[in-house]
DNA sequence: TAAAATTAAATTGTATACAATTTATATAGC
DNA sequence: GCTATATAAATTGTATACAATTTAATTTTA
């Protein structure tokens, strides 16, 4: 690539990571209205079906979000009567995230979800499969890369 | 992939889209530190060094975003010395976005981002080219597909 | 050509993201 | 046991995203 074409935005795979998962999410709106869930909500609630009371922190470990983020979406989740917050006993500084029964059945309404969105992408399933792939192992690079680098910490 | 599997997370191609793009864009964020622009002003800057002095409407229409995004976005790079907006005279709806001579400069500056975060990502540029040419059809594909479904405009 | 429809920005309101700081609790070293 | 360090959430502040509405200008059409 000369120096030309380096700073086009075509040539970018940030743009084009950061204009396609944007264009994603917009798929999944008209479904996720019907149940009254934002996207980033959907994501959180999918990690509770499948690990239900978990810490606040192991939350943000698997969607890669911290508890500035994370706070106040649990608040409108447990507003929305589909999850509780509890501090562990065992220690106080953690806070337990579980679903309340209305939290739980919305998973059989979701259900149907993925089989819409995938339709509208004209991908086949292992195009699917080998690009998902392909992105979690860029994304877990990264994000060895910066858990060990950040400023160094000399101190 | 069974009824079991279909909601987990990490079989989600969305989620691995929206986590890898978070993650990616992260590495920008020390060398964008540096100019003193933010992810999305780069790529807004990105467009600008290749095109000077074009609307608004057609700046949303290659970044996928909309004026309500952008003109904040506008007035913040304005108030950095790096663009100016003035009214189309031939259709004063539109605002012509052009760069500042700063605004022209720092692509000399920018010139080195690239490369710096390229190596961050261990991915050989064959694989980068790849990925990148599937995002943008998928991308594209998706984008044909909500400006022709919206409701399906019934009237 | 005057009203109706369309278009481009800007505005408004809600919901993230995320860095940086604060607060409360727990653990490690002495 | 007590202090220094570390950890987990919450809070604060800034910057997007984006739907929905508003405002101003242009184009269409009766």
């Amino acid at each position: 690539m000369n120096r030309n074409e380096l700073l086009h935005l075509d040539n970018q795979l940030c743009f084009a990571l950061y204009a396609c998962a944007r264009e994603v999410t917009k798929l999944y709106r008209p479904f996720l209205d019907e149940l009254g869930l934002t996207y980033t909500q959907y994501v959180t609630m999918l990690v509770l079906w499948e690990t239900d009371g978990i810490p606040v922190k192991a939350l943000g470990e698997r969607l890669y979000l911290d508890s500035g983020t994370l706070t106040p979406l649990l608040k409108k989740l447990q507003a929305a009567g589909l999850i509780h917050r509890e501090r562990d006993t065992a220690d106080e500084r953690s806070v337990i995230v579980r679903l309340t029964e209305q939290g739980r059945a919305m998973q059989q309404l979701a259900l149907a979800i993925p089989d819409k969105v995938f339709c509208q992408t004209s991908l086949q399933p292992e195009e699917v499969a080998q690009l998902r792939e392909q992105l979690h192992k860029l994304t877990s690079t990264i994000h060895q890369c910066e858990r060990s680098s950040p400023g160094s910490d000399l101190n």
